[in-house]
DNA sequence: CATGTTCATGGAAACGATTCCATCATGGTT
DNA sequence: AACCATGATGGAATCGTTTCCATGAACATG
């Protein structure tokens, strides 16, 4: 019953050869290739695995990489995990998650975790400002952001959709199709989204019509159903995020207001239930799961350099929920 | 730049004990009030964290607990996974998640990755049959199976939704709406309800009516809609998941069959666009985040004891996705 | 007073890997 | 033949903890 783990010293013993060498020809170093080979079977006959408690500890460092999102429930963060995963998983290295709810205390605390467990590779939506983030990367450990960005830190290197062209294109069509009362439905960390909302929208721009949810769906929806309510004059609606369009989805249900006829819907984020919903939601597709590979990928080749980011295309996908403006 | 992380010795030299002390005060061993308190505040100032991954080489185990779901994905294994984050957190454990895809390959490789982490402690979803988990159960690692069992061993703990109550009220609800053709749309690891599915149903059951599809999106999409094509005459289907659930609602829009006047349809696991969907859903919710909660607890709970599982109720909640039988 | 018991305490030995460094054999060059 | 370069090899140090054990002081009991 308790037999203990097959060291690499046993494996050096039943090879005739010493610890250094078992290390070595495990590890890629020199060695004859007689010796490579019988260690090789030896380990394969002992079924030896190096355990990664011994070598994170010599190397003083956890092999695997962080991954921090706001809410692991939310399918678009689901899926930029899974991207992360994928990655990960293709070099065999671990993955430990934590969430933060897009809160910076909680971000903090789950750095510490990481920082405790000797992780050195973190792929992170950030939520507090970039100050959290200071001793973290001062302590020399390889960050990527992911999503978003954290205000004030353009050194950290960041896979991010091209939402701001998101942005753009949408409004662009909401405006073509006649909408002059346009509302943005925004989530925690949508500054840059809403900077770029306020540009494309010029002169039509009300700052009434720009409301922002914290994190939880309650939060969205209350968002959403104060905002309608309040301006039932508007005729148009971008919603930040999966949840914030389940959120206005709900309350124009609630208020009777028809999509589109009453209000034309744009959500970012194209989930499969978009499509199910009636009428089918108009949508700006984010490769979340292509951030998630992209990050890790970037955190993994990252050999100390500081890589450069990237910028995921977006895409409107023009379904059933955007209509001319109503003429009342 | 460079300068290295501060370690017990430190504190212990900072003040003027030995290590041993420091380690003892630190983890609540005994030492006198004034040793305790100076220990305290020089490892404070010091601002001191104990690396993990010394103790963690030392007690042979690192202290987080691994996390194996299907697919991170799912709306349903994101709640899951959100649960087992919760109570880890409130521990201070790290979570170490990974993905099976269902598979049983793709599972003992995580799991290898879990034992070479030193993870002694886990949380899964099985994917596999049983014979995967002997060697790693032998091995001393606690398991928890959450949301199903792994065939063939009832001897580990599992937290588990009463799903088998669920089909019996979802069954007995269609029957009750005057269905007599009913299918189950079932996913991987589904047998023990398909079990209560055919018994419940009695002389109705109607084996080619009972069909699965592999963990995909794309799979469930062509079970539905194999099953649709194949058998125009069924009026009512359990779908076994969200995404099967997904998948039946458009493969019946995509043959115009319209719910609920052709097609009844009742999904297990209640989420939240099931409420956007029109005609709403109709579903057996099951408590996914519970589930993952208390099979987190039962996991770091347990003390080199085998712990009683759980069973957590499911809930029929009916909307509008169900109808009385057509008569054609 | 002698002896035993109970504490707090610190030195040192683990834990299982990697890696520095010294050693030794080999083979080529002068 | 003497010498050096090269490459394979194993011993030992190291990483930062926890924990075993010996020591010594303090105190109670005979």
């Amino acid at each position: 019953m308790n037999m203990r783990r097959t060291t690499i010293k046993d494996v050096a013993e039943a090879a005739g050869v010493g610890v250094a060498t078992v290390s070595r020809v495990l590890s890629g170093g020199s060695a004859s290739p007689e010796t490579r080979e019988r260690v090789l079977t030896v380990a394969a006959q002992l079924d030896y695995r190096p355990s990664a408690l011994g070598r994170n500890l010599r190397q003083r460092r956890s092999g695997g990489i962080g991954l921090l999102v706001p809410d692991i429930t939310d399918s678009f963060y689901g899926r930029l995990a899974d991207g992360v995963l994928a990655c990960a998983r293709s070099a065999g290295e671990p993955v430990i998650l934590g969430t933060t709810g897009d809160d910076a205390e909680r971000e903090a605390e789950e750095i510490a975790v990481l920082l405790e467990q000797g992780v050195d590779r973190v792929v992170a939506v950030p939520a507090g400002n970039g100050e959290i983030w200071e001793p973290t990367l001062r302590s020399g450990l390889t960050t990527v952001f992911a999503h978003r960005l954290a205000a004030g830190r353009q050194d950290v290197p960041a896979v991010l959709a091209d939402d701001r062209a998101g942005v753009r294109t949408a409004v662009d069509y909401l405006t073509g199709l006649g909408h002059r009362r346009i509302a943005y439905l925004g989530g925690p960390g949508q500054d840059s989204r809403v900077s770029v909302f306020r540009q494309t929208l010029g002169a039509l721009v009300d700052e009434e019509l720009i409301v922002f949810a914290r994190g939880s769906r309650d939060s969205a929806y209350a968002a959403a159903a104060g905002l309608f309510q309040h301006r039932p004059d508007l005729t148009a609606v971008l919603a930040g995020g999966n949840q914030l369009g389940e959120a206005a989805v709900l309350a124009a249900r609630e208020l009777d207001l028809r999509v589109p006829k009453d209000l034309s819907l744009i959500m970012f984020d194209d989930v499969p239930w978009a499509e199910l919903c009636s009428p089918p939601l108009t949508v700006i597709a984010e490769p979340a799961q292509d951030i998630g590979y992209r990050a890790a990928e970037l955190v993994l080749r990252a050999g100390g350099r500081r890589p450069r980011g990237a910028l995921l295309p977006t895409e409107l996908i023009v379904r059933g929920s955007c209509g001319p403006r109503r003429t009342q």
